[in-house]
DNA sequence: GTAATCACG
DNA sequence: ACGTACGTGATTACA
């Protein structure tokens, strides 16, 4: 882990960055606005549908957006469960994964859920975004903040460009309205793959996961094959999954009970697999048990450039208190590691675009993704470009990996 | 202003 | 016995 050099980390990472960030935030993103008011016309009609119906089966009208009516109307007036799960204010939750335990019985909380995703997409992005578009440029305008995350990550707003949806078929649409300056450019998404488990395997010097990604297998199919004791080649898609849901967890500080919430494990079965999973690596075992000792002892954590994060309820004799600065312990140095990481990158990737007066733009960060406005003649040059330095910012004793993909608009670099 | 919800890595 | 996965930002409802 790195020397704590708060003074070392400010000068050669945090103000050289500022100079990237502000040329990013001051470059933009071009907007398809006309596609993203065509989305809107079809997200409209679709909603106006899903009200409908819902009201129907509600045998009234009332406010869909409203938890708190739609609480009343869902466990009060139709009495779909026995005992609604509440919030902490004594509200019924109607939270995504209280419905969807009951979306397979009733058609009404399908079409809630429906037109959740919906509404989300159309207000928070679909509408809201070419609203943003700054008249002087034609443009989309990001702000980054560099001291909000507690891990050193970077945050953005106004808009947020960093939540732009992807998981649904419908939210990914979206992207196609982030398209190049002109038809002289093409956009390229350059993202490290896996790089928090790189980086708790090189930490933690757990050498058969470091091996896994030397041989450049698929890590969760890997770590599958092992914690099932199955050949690779028949790693069923859910044992895939399971090891997944570990691999992420292990580096969250997950619990059996929080594995069984997000598998169909019972919680016997996720604590048999989470044991299982520690003795096939048993130094990421060790590395979290340093981890949480070296905080209790010192009162902060850090990551392999040494930016600290202090945990001040280390040693709090609340439980639970305890339990989440715990949790941090183990999180903020793999976090905050590849934040260090990605953010040497940008200053070098930025340093040699100026250098050599390449006419392509760096323009989004998204935590372990990169994407740029490249000027077509360059192309062939800014891959190796950006490749090279994302992979070789920082030496780990397990290899960093990224993926380039270029296309007309983000979907499609993706 | 706070709570609830949900979008991303 | 207890409560329970890390980090963010935007929108809407409502007191």
């Amino acid at each position: 882990m790195g020397e704590a050099n708060t003074q070392k980390l400010f000068d050669e990472i945090e103000l050289p960055l500022l100079r990237v960030l502000a040329a990013m935030e001051l470059e933009g993103i071009n907007l398809d606005k006309a596609f993203l008011n065509s989305l809107s016309d079809d997200l409209n009609n679709d909603i106006q549908t899903l009200e409908k119906r819902i009201y129907e089966a509600a045998g009234e009208e009332f406010n869909i957006a409203s938890p708190k009516q739609l609480g009343i109307i869902l466990f009060e007036k139709m009495k779909l469960v026995d005992k609604p799960k509440k919030t902490k204010t004594g509200q019924y939750s109607t939270a995504e994964d209280v419905l969807s335990y009951l979306a397979k019985d009733h058609q009404i909380i399908r079409d809630v859920l429906d037109y959740r995703g919906l509404a989300k997409l159309k207000s928070t992005y679909v509408d809201a975004l070419p609203l943003q578009v700054e008249e002087s440029t034609n443009r989309v305008h990001t702000d980054y903040m560099q001291t909000v995350a507690a891990t050193g990550r970077l945050s953005s707003n106004n808009p947020n460009l960093q939540n732009i949806p992807i998981r649904t078929e419908r939210g990914r649409q979206v992207r196609k309205a982030f398209v190049p300056r002109d038809e002289n450019y093409t956009l390229l998404a350059a993202d490290y793959s896996q790089i928090e488990l790189r980086i708790i395997a090189a930490l933690s010097q757990e050498e058969t996961m470091i091996e896994a990604f030397k041989n450049g297998e698929d890590i969760h199919a890997s770590t599958a094959s092992r914690v099932f004791n199955v050949p690779l080649t028949e790693v069923s898609r859910e044992q895939r999954s399971n090891a997944k849901t570990v691999n992420f967890g292990i580096i969250y500080g997950v619990s059996a009970f929080g594995l069984s919430n997000q598998t169909d494990l019972s919680r016997g079965e996720a604590k048999e697999l989470i044991d299982t999973y520690y003795e096939t690596y048993p130094k990421l075992r060790a590395y979290i048990s340093k981890q949480v000792d070296f905080a209790r002892d010192n009162g902060y954590v850090q990551t392999v450039l040494g930016r600290r994060r202090y945990l001040k309820d280390i040693n709090s004799r609340n439980a639970v208190v305890r339990g989440a600065a715990e949790r941090n312990a183990v999180n903020a140095p793999i976090q905050g590691s590849a934040a260090d990481i990605i953010k040497i990158a940008m200053i070098n990737i930025y340093d040699k675009l100026q250098a050599s007066g390449y006419k392509s733009k760096m323009l989004l960060q998204v935590h372990d993704e990169l994407v740029f406005d490249i000027y077509k003649p360059e192309l062939d040059a800014m891959k190796t470009l950006i490749k090279t330095e994302m992979e070789n910012a920082y030496t780990l004793n397990v290899p960093l990996d990224v993926d380039l993909d270029i296309g007309d608009n983000w979907l499609e670099a993706h």
